[in-house]
DNA sequence: TCAAAATAATGACTTTCAGTCAGCAAAATC
DNA sequence: GATTTTGCTGACTGAAAGTCATTATTTTGA
């Protein structure tokens, strides 16, 4: 009797339904303008309900927060697969990062969102019931950027397209942190330099990017 | 008759006062979870008395985040004396800049607050009275860092010490956003790196700065 | 010196919204 | 088809931002 299998499926189906309902209204209104009734309503469910999919507001978000993880990651993996060493993995991987930010400018914000938190995954670990913590879940996805972005370091360094004198779990952090900043800079601020000084943001980008590639490839 | 003056000075005093209160009760509890009451019993005035100073809670915080910057192109200015030439000049700012995210991490993060925030300054500028919209006054405060730094650049290259295919203002925004990124990333998620990989966060920022310093000196 | 005018401060009140819960509806089970 | 289990509802509660009519204080000028 597959009856408990459905509802479980409905019971997920529901759950997205209700997580595109809430990009809708977080994603036009913004997160802090935004009411859970807008999102109740926009998905054709009582504000109770809601309650019963997700603990809270905030939680809803990152449900939305750990989608845009998945785009993110589905992003990196389609434009590596082109790239035949070491740097070139690491530099698509910037491109697809610079390309995620254009394209999905909203998965992005929820991005920076995230990445503007503390999070103390310990302090969540003493709590029970912390394996299906949402905030736990987003924490380790967010994780395997720099894990992956490490291996591709050491690939280029094994063969030979990146310098040997750099540590890749480090230099994954800062790519990471450094490209980040960035691109924040230029996403929220960009639109008035872009007026002051007349400058297109991607030559902008483009720019950043090749002299970061340039600093990590192996000098001749 | 020296009244008025004398009234003037009282009203900045007692607007200093709110915000020292608003420091505490912000930095404390955290700007969401900190109410209005609590600045007002803080500061042993009623709610009403901070509204006829501060428009919102928001312009509230936005006067510590003024203050947060006036507070870091102090430390710069201090830093950069000691310098000598141009390369020097730009690392003891990049120095300045992860010693105050670690002696003010509170401002720090009152900074990284105002940099996820997209404010329009054109938009702004229609609207009556911007003259003194502290958001304007925000932007350019934030405006002078990346400024300052191109200056020091141009001087590296001119003095030599600094590689001369480089764009002065593009590197200044580039250093600008990869560090405040890469100092977001150690601030907020730093304590699990740590706790994880068991490595000095000092240590860290340390090769980061070296390694950018690196990229930008010019090669013998 | 004191009354009128101007300025400053107050806190009770309004509004908005996250989150709750008692009760109703639908579906599954026997 | 009666009973139990699961799912859904929306009126309600509490908290906090922001307002405003009233009160208190200070200045002014006769």
């Amino acid at each position: 009797m597959g009856t408990s299998e459905r509802r479980e499926r409905e019971k997920q189906q529901r759950k997205q339904d209700i997580i595109n309902a809430a990009e809708k209204v977080f994603f036009s209104k913004g997160y802090d303008l935004a009411t859970m009734d807008d999102v109740a309503h926009e998905s054709e469910l009582s504000k109770g309900t809601l309650y019963l999919y997700f603990k809270s507001k905030e939680e809803l978000y990152f449900a939305i927060i750990l989608r845009a993880m998945k785009v993110l990651h589905d992003e990196f993996d389609k434009t590596v697969v082109g790239a035949k060493n070491g740097i070139d993995k690491v530099r698509s991987k910037g491109i697809a990062y610079i390309r995620f930010s254009r394209n999905y400018p909203n998965y992005f914000n929820a991005l920076l969102y995230y990445e503007s938190m503390k999070i103390d995954v310990e302090k969540i670990r003493k709590e029970y019931n912390y394996q299906d913590d949402i905030r736990v879940a987003a924490f380790h996805e967010s994780d395997k950027t720099t894990e992956k972005l490490a291996e591709y370091i050491q690939e280029g360094i094994e063969d030979g397209s990146i310098r040997d004198d750099i540590d890749p779990q480090k230099i994954a952090f800062f790519l990471w942190g450094a490209s980040t900043g960035l691109l924040q800079l230029t996403s929220h601020k960009g639109h008035c330099i872009n007026k002051v000084h007349n400058v297109d943001i991607d030559e902008y980008m483009e720019y950043f990017m090749d002299f970061l590639g340039k600093c990590l490839q192996k000098q001749k």
